[in-house]
DNA sequence: ATAGATGCAAATGTTTTGCAGGAAA
DNA sequence: TTTCCTGCAAAACATTTGCATCTAT
């Protein structure tokens, strides 16, 4: 088993909340390091089956929010309404390509000073927010 | 019956697509005129409702998205998972309170140059954007 | 032994589709 | 009278919940 570290990490939160140690859980979790990256509940569902033949939906969607509260795995919702995983990062936003789904970070301070400076504007105290950029990547405008 | 000129071109566009000219339509354009910005299609469909008891979800939704195809409506999906519509006007983004859903509209400049340049630097031809700020309004901020 | 985890099936919530009857052109 | 609409019920789709059973502690 690789990620011995991250694995540490969840079985200490697991321990300090009194919840169990289980197969299906570090199976879960070693999928989705493994993917590093944005990867949604039904790619991570099959990948783990391939291990763990009768785990369900259930138990992945569970875990995943087990992974986000413990602060060891991150939702975000792109368009297409699927929940994607990643592993936390410091803060970026997203690129995303409408034909072939990939999807690259990017990060501009420029834009979150003017975020903030908008916040202020209309005197909002901004807890989050969603910035995406949906369009066609380099492979994609090429093929055609 | 107000918004003559909104009407007019709606009726123009079902003209033009051999379609029909329907008091449901007309009724369901009239509301989403009257209500001005950011109505969610149950909002919209209880709202048509006090005029057409037997209204069905079916055909509020079916007309949003002709109107949208007419360039008449515009839809959004703001975090909660239900479309909301707006009149189309020029290009902005949102505020939107966590705690009691108001939305703001705001525009800058500057963030859309930056959006660009970042388009550019990764390769991707942008077709579109999605840019929410979700956090507490003043109001809001001000009660606790 | 016991609190907690699992997996199935059923429920959820929003939007869409199939279809038979109804209305506009 | 033909083409398009409407409204109901049912389907879709992703995710969540109820519950009986199983398992880590």
């Amino acid at each position: 088993m690789a990620h011995e570290v991250e694995h540490a990490a969840l079985n200490r939160y697991l321990e300090t909340k009194g919840l169990k140690q289980t197969r299906q859980r570090e199976a879960i979790f070693e999928v989705f390091l493994e993917a590093s990256g944005h990867i949604s509940g039904e790619d991570l569902h099959q990948r783990v089956r391939d291990r763990y033949p009768h785990i369900g939906y259930t138990t992945v969607y569970r875990t995943m929010k087990l992974l986000c509260d413990a602060g060891l795995a991150h939702e975000r919702h792109f368009d297409g309404g699927v929940a994607r995983y990643e592993i936390p990062h410091e803060h970026h936003d997203h690129l995303v390509c409408v034909r072939c789904g990939k999807i690259v970070e990017f990060e501009c301070k420029m834009i979150e000073t003017a975020q903030e400076e908008i916040a202020q504007r209309y005197g909002f105290q901004v807890l989050r927010h969603r910035h995406e950029l949906y369009g066609h990547c380099p492979a994609c405008t090429d093929a055609r």
